[in-house]
DNA sequence: TTATTTGATAGATAGTATGTATCAAAAGAA
DNA sequence: TTCTTTTGATACATACTATCTATCAAATAA
């Protein structure tokens, strides 16, 4: 058993192509597959299977509880030099932060918040459902997830709320609406809306609130993408509802309006999840110890309104054509 | 970075010197020396101290966490064998337990229980204190214990009780204690007292006992040995203090009798704990599920009291010279 | 059919891990 | 002190083996 093979397993699992995960491990394709078969050799297990023709066909259920030890093996492995570079001062490589769409607008500030304190780190970050956010985090694909813990089975995991955020909608800046900074659901849903997709958590909650204040808005149009929405109720009079933080994003409001939502008032907590488990895992701890200090001072909200504001004025700057009708 | 060079290193701290971890590791010494020298290399920490004349002096702070993550590594490699082991039906190697010394008598039956299951597995007992098994866990050193639960700092183990057993006073079957089967703690303070040392566990939960009744035994003979204790009983016309379960114990009842100790009634929740963390370690597993499926049947009771009673017989007929006095 | 993709196989080579022998420094014994 | 023993590092030769290039076999695609 040597570590190298255990990496090459989960290179070929990921790519699901010999040829590749070689590429990725700097190896040539012989190399990788006399890895492989003399990993299978000495565990006396098969571990992918191969069609007749010797092309990749998945692994087999052994294959997977391999892969699983594998790759809590070289997650370890990368923890130990983590944790050996945070001793020294300067932590290096890379956080991988899965964060939900919705969280772009935070995103910024917290990211730069520990790059000051880890100057060698560089943010990895990819925007994710909360069910690959999961298992990325539980096949060590990623250090934390950034995303809504009102949610059912995250047991498994450690979580660590950093603000609690209200459902605004975002309406046209026409007469309509004019002297109002409150709306309720129920006034809401007769709207013209844009919505997220179905399929996407943050739309699910809305019309669970929905339902329970007994309406059902019909949204004229939707999309995967928030800032799209955004656009369209610029350029088009529909209204869409989006998280309190998207105040802060720069641009945008020209011809827009930010209305609370009341009855209920609706509050959803956003936080950092991370695996569990013992050691804990440098980056994930270098991040999560930011954050609970910040909590800890009270320093927190400001920072993340402030940095916010900061980016506002840059890119105000920036990107004056974004600043269109009214 | 390479597995090997963690086992080296798992074996120098351990063995507290080179040479012994080299023979541990069948390799030579200046092999040893290399891959430690090349682990150091690599991590760019120092992890063992030397004396000037290259002596061990122990592990550096860089190398107690080198350590610390190679070890889990490496039980997570050998987790990950045991786990296809057990997928083939039939796992084998060594199950490490760490048991108080007063779980002697139990242990024989949860033992043979095990094998039962698993022929291929041997198990390795060791006879520890409460804080060596915790150790001895977190390092992956052993693979369960077997101890009191009634603790406090267990929260970083998982744990299952197996019985609770109650304490009693092995008393000499003399004119004194005739026809009795039942007597105070502040009745029995007065007696001719052997006892367990009292740095033992055990020892100092009976010193509490006695203290909240107001009394204050004095032993006339301390000794470390449970067993030498019930010899003492036996011969000097002392009294002892022992766990329920060792009325199974055999050849040692002649001349002794066992009165339940009341006022209060004092009863301890025995059972297993383990190590925390995903995946679970197989060969815990292993063991746990056994315990778990006879615990839900409600055979677990009968068995650990029927295999008693076999054992009893067995060692009756091979050790009649015991069964002395009357 | 032929061409392409994919992974296994063969054989040569370079790199390296290991063992033997030895050395240097310190501790222990006389 | 001096001599011996212990302990771990060093030097060097050797055997091993991981990797590479080149090629092959099987299956799919054109």
């Amino acid at each position: 058993m040597f570590l190298r093979q255990f990496k090459y397993l989960i290179a070929v699992a990921e790519e699901k192509h010999f040829g590749r995960a070689a590429d990725r491990c700097c190896v040539t394709q012989p190399s990788l597959s006399s890895g492989i078969k003399q990993l299978e050799l000495e565990l006396g297990v098969a571990i992918f299977l191969r069609g007749r023709g010797q092309r990749f066909l998945g692994l087999t259920s052994e294959g997977e509880r391999v892969a699983k030890w594998a790759r809590r093996i070289i997650a370890h492995c990368d923890g130990m030099k983590d944790e050996l570079d945070t001793l020294k001062g300067d932590l290096k490589g890379y956080i991988r932060i899965g964060a939900m769409p919705s969280m772009s607008p935070v995103l910024p500030s917290l990211i730069s918040l520990f790059v000051e304190r880890h100057p060698g780190v560089k943010a990895d970050v990819r925007f994710l459902g909360i069910e690959e956010t999961k298992l990325g985090l539980s096949k060590f694909a990623l250090d934390v997830g950034l995303t809504y813990l009102n949610q059912e089975d995250l047991g498994r995991f450690n979580t660590l709320p950093i603000f609690s955020e209200r459902l605004n909608l975002l309406v046209p800046d026409s007469d309509e609406f004019a002297g109002r900074d409150e709306i309720t659901w129920r006034e809401a849903a007769e709207l013209p809306f844009a919505m997220l997709r179905p399929t996407m958590r943050e739309r699910q909650f809305v019309d669970q609130i929905f339902e329970k204040v007994g309406t059902v808005p019909e949204p004229r149009i939707e999309s995967e993408s928030i800032l799209h929405l955004m656009f369209q109720v610029q350029f088009s009079q529909l209204v869409t509802i989006i998280p309190g933080h998207f105040a802060k994003m720069p641009g945008l409001h020209s011809g827009t309006r930010m209305l609370k939502l009341k009855e209920p008032v609706v509050s959803q907590e956003v936080g950092l999840i991370w695996a569990d488990g013992e050691p804990a895992m440098p980056m994930a701890s270098a991040l999560v110890d930011i954050m609970k200090r910040l909590k800890a001072t009270g320093d927190l909200a400001q920072i993340l309104g402030d940095l916010a504001i900061i980016e506002q004025n840059q890119v105000d700057a920036a990107q004056p054509k974004l600043s269109i009708a009214r």
